[in-house]
DNA sequence: TGAGACGCTGTTTTT
DNA sequence: CAGCGTCTCA
């Protein structure tokens, strides 16, 4: 987690490089043209491997270089971690100026720009972030508010409901458009729709939310409607570069040609053969287009790949070869020796978790390190009969992609309470904290919803709402809770510490089955919260950059390599020595949702990003049989993708079922396990370090953000820490748990 | 009107 | 395998 997009001081630094970083020697042909093209509009079409990012990271030294001012470019990413890996790269060539390059995801940086400039949109300052399950939960109410999908079962969910109308926005098309080409079972709902997606986005704006589009959507607008903002951001940002731009959308896009104009300074990279993100309204012929929109551009391929062997080459061209549609490149390696990819069918899912383990184990003692290992598979839980396996084997590893600790409803719970601290009209999550109330359900809530949202001051409103007699008790702690956590000055983690003596009866109560478990994303939350000095950063990040539950302590994580299991999606752009991609049945890879065949086409682009992550070893896996719901075993057909490409290229691996299995009509039971513990946090509070021992240069720990260095004091007891991993922290000493290393 | 019990369905991927 | 809707009782 980390908060540092807009770093705005710089650390004291002299030059590193006493030679220009951006020579020929580290940089090929393609490459160095690329790096050192700085005005005018490019477009660099990379196949996978093909030094994609050295290229964007020596750009980007090379700008600062040329005595551009980091300040004036601007990156952006698919993920916050691209954007710091970059920017962190380019400061080790160059120097440490380059670490006030701006950079992130679109979307964070729509909500920094937003904040500053959404009066111009008629939205306040402190508007709040929904993520998918809040964009759901006001479907939700609005669905039942209209009593619509009542008495049809065949009624869209709320899940669907959303999903369609972000897409038809991410897409830049009509619903009724949308419904024809990808729904068109749904047509009859298309009034209906219509209805809830007004309901919804009067909601948003009368209550100051906006979800994911609406960031984009508001970024777009606030350049296209407000030429004096664009003027003002356009010159500042006189650099643009764009990343993944295969998996832009077109309000994207449009917003890079508004941010762009009128230098049209603008790099952008990507491979048509890796877009994997339509279903969020991504469009690979968008790369296509970008010469269109800006014309004059410079076409540049990268088409030696410098990651894979040839023999994992080969299969991987001959996955895209069968692409319906495609562009580009066949990519070629100079890697020449190395071991063909394995496809290996296992008896059934418990064998193929038994076979990656042995597999590790075997590269482990080749000494190849866990953390150059990674598992891959097309869904989050795909890999969970793989984690009870490493779990009992006691290989340790960290799992990206699948189910964010923000999504687990005890977390949202607590959120809720922030959130409103902000965003006092923020009725969704007033919502959340009422019906926490014993004796409140959804139509007291909705009763004491409408009265809040007339009154000027809500707390003044809770506390004299004529509330029933078994109920008045709990709304009155509410508010008191509430004006607590509204005295100025409090710390964020003092807020939490606060809200937590008050919420933990209503979370036992809620959750009285698991709770110990759910206790203990709680205490990450809590250290997670240390790095903030404000709520409202931590609030975005919660959204814009949610932590995965079983993220480590940086003490606990750098100690020991851990292996890593990832759905597809999240590896992208990674690459591991060994890579395994398991679940290549039909219908599960492809997944069987992927009926059109643009989805289908989608399915493997998906399978092509996860083989051409692997270095020098490729496993392909997949079960003979599965188990149905029912506790019968079905007949598991293997992937068409691996069917159809040429056997020659591969090692075959069935035969190699373990001889020490059962009977293989047997269910392999698998070895009680302990109950998985994902680490516990045991450490021992070390004394709160005295401000007076701090001193600019001090190594200090700290227990979730791992070895920093003291940057400068920032006012009482507080001090600006930098962290290699998670990057410039401003912590205060009463709330950090801080050990002084010297 | 809330709360708890029961039985059904349907199940990607992420900002 | 939960997360939803429906039903019943308090």
């Amino acid at each position: 987690m980390q908060r540092s997009l807009f770093p705005l001081d710089t650390p004291p630094s002299a030059p590193k490089a006493t030679v220009s970083p951006v020579s020929r020697q580290h940089l090929n042909e393609a490459q160095y043209e690329a790096a050192t093209t700085v005005d005018g509009p490019v477009l660099v079409i990379a196949g996978a491997g093909s030094g994609k990012t050295r290229t964007l990271v020596y750009r980007l030294a090379h700008l600062v270089e040329q005595g551009v001012s980091p300040e004036r470019i601007l990156l952006l990413t698919f993920t916050r971690k691209a954007a710091q890996e970059m920017v962190s790269r380019a400061s080790l060539l160059l120097d440490d100026s380059c670490r006030r390059v701006m950079g992130g995801t679109f979307h964070a940086v729509a909500n920094l720009l937003l904040r500053r400039h959404a009066h111009h949109l008629g939205y306040a300052p402190n508007f709040t972030i929904l993520d998918q399950d809040d964009a759901e939960g006001i479907v939700n109410l609005i669905k039942s508010s209209l009593s619509l999908g009542g008495e049809s079962k065949r009624f869209p969910s709320k899940r669907l409901i959303v999903a369609i109308l972000s897409k038809a926005v991410n897409k830049g098309i009509s619903v009724a458009d949308l419904l024809d080409s990808e729904y068109s079972h749904l047509h009859d709902f298309l009034d209906d729709l219509l209805l809830i997606r007004d309901h919804y986005q009067k909601f948003k704006v009368e209550h100051g939310l906006m979800d994911y589009d609406d960031l984009l959507i508001n970024w777009q607008r606030l350049l296209a409607e407000h030429p004096a903002v664009r003027e003002e951001l356009a010159n500042r940002f006189a650099y643009l570069m764009v990343d993944e731009y295969q998996d832009t959308n077109p309000i994207q896009a449009e917003i890079v040609r508004l941010m762009a104009a009128p230098r049209n300074n603008v790099m952008v990279v990507g491979d048509d053969s890796q877009s994997i993100y339509s279903f969020r309204g991504a469009d690979f012929r968008n790369i296509m287009d970008f010469p269109r929109l800006f014309p004059g551009t410079k076409i540049i391929r990268l088409e030696e790949n410098y990651r894979s062997t040839q023999p994992i080459l080969s299969v991987t061209n001959a996955i895209i070869e069968r692409a319906q549609e495609k562009y580009t490149k066949t990519l070629y390696s100079k890697i020449e020796s190395g071991e063909a990819p394995v496809v290996h069918a296992a008896r059934d899912e418990g064998a193929q978790a038994r076979f990656v383990v042995e597999k590790i184990l075997a590269r482990q003692a080749e000494g190849v390190p866990l953390s150059e290992i990674a598992v891959l598979f097309r869904s989050g839980y795909h890999s969970f009969k793989l984690e009870l396996e490493l779990a009992n084997r006691h290989l340790d590893f960290e799992k990206r992609g699948g189910l964010k600790l923000t999504e687990s409803a005890h977390i949202k719970d607590v959120l809720a309470y922030l959130r409103v601290l902000l965003n006092p009209q923020d009725n969704l999550s007033w919502n959340r904290l009422l019906l926490q109330l014993d004796k409140v359900g959804p139509k007291t809530a909705q009763n004491v919803l409408s009265r809040l949202k007339a009154a000027d001051d809500p707390l003044t409103a809770l506390r004299t709402y004529p509330a029933g007699k078994s109920w008045q008790a709990g709304l009155l702690a509410l508010a008191d809770l509430l004006t607590e956590l509204s005295a100025p000055g409090l710390a964020p983690v003092a807020q939490f510490d606060l809200l937590m003596a008050y919420y933990r009866p209503t979370f036992e109560r809620l959750y009285h089955d698991d709770y110990p478990r759910r206790s203990r994303d709680l205490d990450q939350l809590r250290m997670i919260l240390e790095g903030y000095t404000e709520l409202q950063p931590f609030l975005d990040d919660t959204s814009l950059d949610p932590p995965q539950p079983n993220d480590l302590p940086a003490e606990l994580a750098g100690s020991r390599e851990r292996l890593v299991l990832s759905t597809i999606h999240s590896a992208k752009g990674l690459e591991w020595d060994t890579v395994f991609i398991i679940h290549l049945v039909e219908g599960k890879f492809p997944s069987a949702q992927a009926a059109l065949p643009e989805q289908y086409e989608e399915e493997r682009r998906l399978l092509y990003v996860a083989a051409t992550r692997a270095r020098k070893r490729l496993f392909f896996l997949y079960p003979r049989e599965v188990m149905s719901p029912d506790r019968y075993r079905t007949a598991g057909a293997i992937s068409p993708f691996l069917e159809e490409l040429p056997p020659n290229l591969m090692q075959s691996g069935r035969e190699s079922t373990p001889s020490w299995l059962a009977d293989p009509w047997q269910s392999e039971p698998m070895a009680a396990s302990p109950a998985y513990t994902p680490a516990t946090l045991t450490t021992t509070a070390p004394e709160p370090p005295a401000a007076a021992e701090l001193k600019p240069g001090m190594a200090v720990k700290h227990p979730f953000f791992g070895q920093g260095t003291v940057e400068r004091e920032k006012g009482p007891r507080t001090f600006d820490i930098y962290f290699p991993r998670h990057g410039r922290k401003t912590l205060h000493l009463d709330y950090a748990r801080l050990e002084v290393l010297s």
